[in-house]
DNA sequence: CGGTATCCCACAGGATACTG
DNA sequence: CAGTATCCTGTGGGATACCG
């Protein structure tokens, strides 16, 4: 091995299974995009909704339940007049923060990529 | 900050955007894990089907053209007979090593707080 | 504002059959 | 074996309208 092209730890079966995992909870177009935006701070619906450029509420809506049954974000309502909305991260979604990083430097470096090469 | 929950860099805008470059280029249900298949090594066609499990060979063969003409892939024809044709990551798939990597661990320790919790 | 309900379509992707 | 062609369904997700 000398270029980097072996990916793989010493079995792949269980890497394989384990992206797997991975893909099912947070893959998919929105979620992870949902829980960055999440990231500056505590929002209400229609803030995510201009933070994450494209997404319909109605998606918007179900994402975050689905984020929310999956323990990545709490919904908070704030009883007063007129009811406040917010939603804000877990502790759980912070487990995340490896995986989102790497995923930004590598997006970043792959659109120069890109750049470089039209 | 002490629970990990914040976990957008300084500014969150540019990481969304990074984010949805790379969901745009290997997001989907099949590209990571055919990218992790063929980490393994070099494998036919049929080799990687029964690899990741569930994949059909008409997807698997627009995955693979897709993995190819964003330069993860190599299509290798070696003209013996019978034909043999071989896939092989580039160097360039090795740029997602560290993204696998926090992928699967993070997929696994899911997993196991998942156990946990039934 | 913070959603939900409905409607609808595009497309991902499964099943099967077929070819070199 | 290594695919391609065809067909078909499920559903992700957009548009719009509506409600508390």
């Amino acid at each position: 091995m000398e270029s980097g092209v072996q990916v793989s730890t010493p079995e792949c079966a269980g890497m394989l299974n384990a992206i797997g995992d991975s893909l099912y909870v947070i893959g998919g177009k929105w979620k992870l995009r949902v829980i960055v935006a999440l990231g500056e701070g505590n929002k209400r619906f229609n803030e995510i909704q201009r933070t994450v450029d494209g997404i319909s509420a109605r998606v918007l809506s179900s994402e975050l339940k689905e984020l929310e049954m999956n323990g990545f974000v709490k919904r908070i309502v704030h009883t007063q007049t007129p009811v406040v909305v917010e939603y804000q991260l877990t502790d759980y979604a912070g487990t995340l923060s490896e995986v989102l990083r790497t995923l930004a430097e590598w997006g970043t470096k792959h659109r120069d990529k890109i750049r470089r090469e039209r």
